[in-house]
This record gives structure tokens, C-alpha cells and sequence, in this order.
DNA sequence: ACATGATTCAAACGTACGTTTAAATCATGT
DNA sequence: ACATGATTTAAACGTACGTTTGAATCATGT
């Protein structure tokens, strides 16, 4: 059993501790019994519990913005070279849709979205100044090609509306399994291309209202 | 010194750092220490840390959801004497707007808001089970009004638009002063009714949009 | 086979937590 | 003024936490 075993069986231990019952909640004991590690082996690898946190989020966090930054990137160039201007739908997906996407990966990976829909909603936690230093300059990207696309709707109407979409989005990251309460006829199982139009038709059409 | 400034005391210490922190991040000694009373204070007059929380959701939620129910039942009663359906954006508007009236209330009621927001975000939390237990029966009186009102919208879709529209609420509900990144040249300090209408643009044109 | 560095392990460290206790103090009705 | 119950207080309780330690074990290159 090699130390990349260890390390990796941790994060994933943690991973769905954090996202579950929070950071605080969640102690290095019960994460290395789940791991099946030494209690000492967080120290060791990671050095401690807020560093364990940050290489959670580094390990996919990372990937996951490189592929939303290449697809936002990759429209903006399209529209660019077609003398356009890129649909909020369009814009919007390209974050949308990689994040929704990974859900559904496997590996651990929706403990993941949960943890940062957790994240998002608290904003004096450890978590969130991780979080935010990977986030910046995508989320600059974003308002801006979002502004791009959206002429009519002032920079202050934008920020509010941008703050919503975000409060859903998260919402929907958060809650992958245990909604509160779901009524019998609701269908909870989709795939990412549905669960994805579903949440573009209500966040887009918020976006582009003309009050 | 009476008994109930004491407990009032600890209520708003409580409100205060349980939103700004968190339940297990925040100690009954910081608690105690705030509220100017003995560590012993919260367990002579709550009887445990839990206990004290519910007491806190008790406090505001109750009357907060007699507003909101009372408004919408008013509503549904108006629109049935005159043999009409209501509008998804006034059946909305008797839940956010009594939220976010009270956020302005002061006496930490603001605090409260984003406690509220916050509980919202973790759906294995100790304080869900409690808030769930005051929401349900006017959390089904909603939908159903919403149904009512978006006669063309489905049940199944129906449901993810409340979800979307709730995470959007429960997001501005936390953020009330610590927004992540604003910018210099965005108003945060709106009037009540702006807020109430800028959230409503957002939340409505998602509810009713066909697809 | 052996040396060496990486990793694991059991145990303990000091600290902070929620809770309990029993005495001291306060408020109130007579 | 006094008795009585409510409240406050300082201190301690047991527990769980994150972290550290030093020896044991493992993996690897020679």
C-alpha cells in the first residue's frame, strides 16, 4: 500500500465527510477510520486539517475550472471570429455545464460539487478564501462575457442577477440526493443534458428579463 | 438584571455567531462571554446548545411565517371572490417579502435572516430538522399556490423551479452584508421594495418562461 | 544483504468543548 | 425582616479534538 493510496483514500474520506457534515463537524478520527489510515497519517501527508481541506479543493477544483475557462474561451473566440455576440444560454452552460457534468463522474466527485455548494454558502468559513483564490479570475471572465451578451441589463442589475444564478446554482450542487422534501410524481433522476436545460431555462430567462 | 434580559441576551449573542460561524464553530463560552453571562447560563436556561438553537428558530420563525401565511392566504382568497387565479409574482412576493422586510427590522434580526440562509445549505445540519418542522405545512401551501398560478407548468418541472428559486433566495438571505467580490460601482444598500422587485424580476421570469 | 529514507503505528500531549455541581446572590411576597 | 424560590457564579467534570512524538515497519537502490 503505497503513500498515493494513503493520500488519495484520505482525500476521498474527507471529501464526503466535509461535504456531509461540514468541516467543523467532521474530525480527523473519523476520516482516517474511514480511509483506513493512522490517525497521525493527515499530519504527515498533509500537514494538517485546514491544509487536507485546501488539497481537496485543489485536486478538483483545478481541472474542473480549466475545462470551464477552455469553454468559455473557445466560445468567445467563435463569436468573435463570427462577428457575434455570444448567447447568455451559451455563456452560462459553459459554467453550468462541466460542473453538473462532474457530478455524475463517479469517483467521489459528487461529494465534491457538494462541498463547494456548501462552500459557497458560508461566507466567513476556512473553506471559502481557498475557494475564491481559484475562482477570481474565471468569475471575472464570466461577468464580463455574461455583460457581453446581455447589452440591455445595466452592470448593477447584472451583479444582483449574477448573485442569484449563483445562490441556484449552488443550491442545486448542495442538494445531489437528500432534497427536503420531494413529492412521489418528481422525477429526481435525469441526465446531465436535462438537468442542465432545465436549469438554463430558469437562470437564462431570469438573466434576460426586461423588468 | 431579570431572567429574560439574560435569555434575550443569550438569544442574540447566539443568533449572532451561529450565523456568522456556524453551530459547531461557535463555543457557548463565546456565547456566554458576548451576552455578558455565565458559561452556565445557556444550560440553566435552555438546557443544552441544541436546545438553544431551536429556541432561536422558534423566536423569529413563528411569527415570520404567520405574516407569510397570512398574506398568502389573503391573497388566495382575494383571487377566488373575484374568480381569478393569482399571479406567480404576488404568490411569490407573500414569501420573500416579509423575509427580507424583517432582515431590515434590526434588533439582529438580520442575523436571523442569514442563520436561516445558512441552515438551508445543510441539509444533514442539526438546525434543519427543527426548520423543517415549522416550514412544511407552508412550504406545501406555497407550491400549491404556484401551481395554481403557472397553470402551463408541470408538476416535475414545477418542483425544480422552487428549487432553483429557493436557492436564489436562500443565497441573498445569507449575503447580506459580506458579499463575496462587489463592485465599486454596484449599489448594495437598496430599499426593501427594490430588493424585493429586483429578486421577484429574477425569480418570476424563471417561473413562468416556457420552455 | 544491507543501508536509508519514507511511511505507519500506538500512545500521549495540551487544549477546548458542553455540561454539571453546589454554594452564593438576588428578587419577591408576606 | 425574613423565608423561599429563581438566578448567578466559580469551579470542576469527563470527553473529544488536532497535533506531536518516537519507535516500528516498509519500500527501494546498491
Amino acid at each position: 500500500m503505497s503513500q498515493a493510496d494513503t493520500k488519495q483514500r484520505i482525500l476521498d474520506a474527507a471529501e464526503h465527510f466535509f461535504a456531509r457534515d461540514g468541516y467543523h463537524a467532521t474530525s480527523l478520527r473519523s476520516i482516517t477510520t474511514e480511509a483506513e489510515a493512522n490517525l497521525a497519517a493527515v499530519n504527515y501527508h498533509f500537514g494538517s486539517k485546514e491544509s487536507l481541506l485546501e488539497a481537496i479543493i485543489d485536486r478538483r477544483l483545478r481541472p474542473l475550472n480549466q475545462i470551464r475557462h477552455g469553454q468559455l474561451d473557445a466560445l468567445l473566440q467563435k463569436t468573435e471570429e463570427a462577428g457575434t455576440i455570444p448567447s447568455c444560454r451559451d455563456v452560462l452552460r459553459t459554467f453550468v455545464e462541466p460542473t453538473l457534468r462532474l457530478r455524475k463522474q463517479g469517483s467521489g466527485s459528487e461529494n465534491f460539487v457538494a462541498l463547494v455548494g456548501r462552500t459557497l454558502a458560508e461566507p466567513q468559513g476556512i473553506a471559502m478564501s481557498i475557494f475564491m483564490r481559484h475562482m477570481e479570475p474565471l468569475m471575472a471572465c464570466l461577468f464580463q462575457a455574461l455583460h457581453l451578451s446581455l447589452p440591455g441589463v445595466s452592470r448593477q442589475v447584472l451583479f444582483w442577477r449574477v448573485h442569484f444564478m449563483f445562490g441556484s446554482l449552488s443550491h442545486v450542487m448542495r442538494c445531489h440526493e437528500r432534497h427536503s422534501i420531494v413529492p412521489e410524481d418528481v422525477n429526481i433522476d435525469m441526465s446531465v443534458e436535462e438537468e442542465v436545460e432545465l436549469f438554463l431555462d430558469f437562470a437564462v430567462a431570469g438573466m434576460e428579463v426586461t423588468k
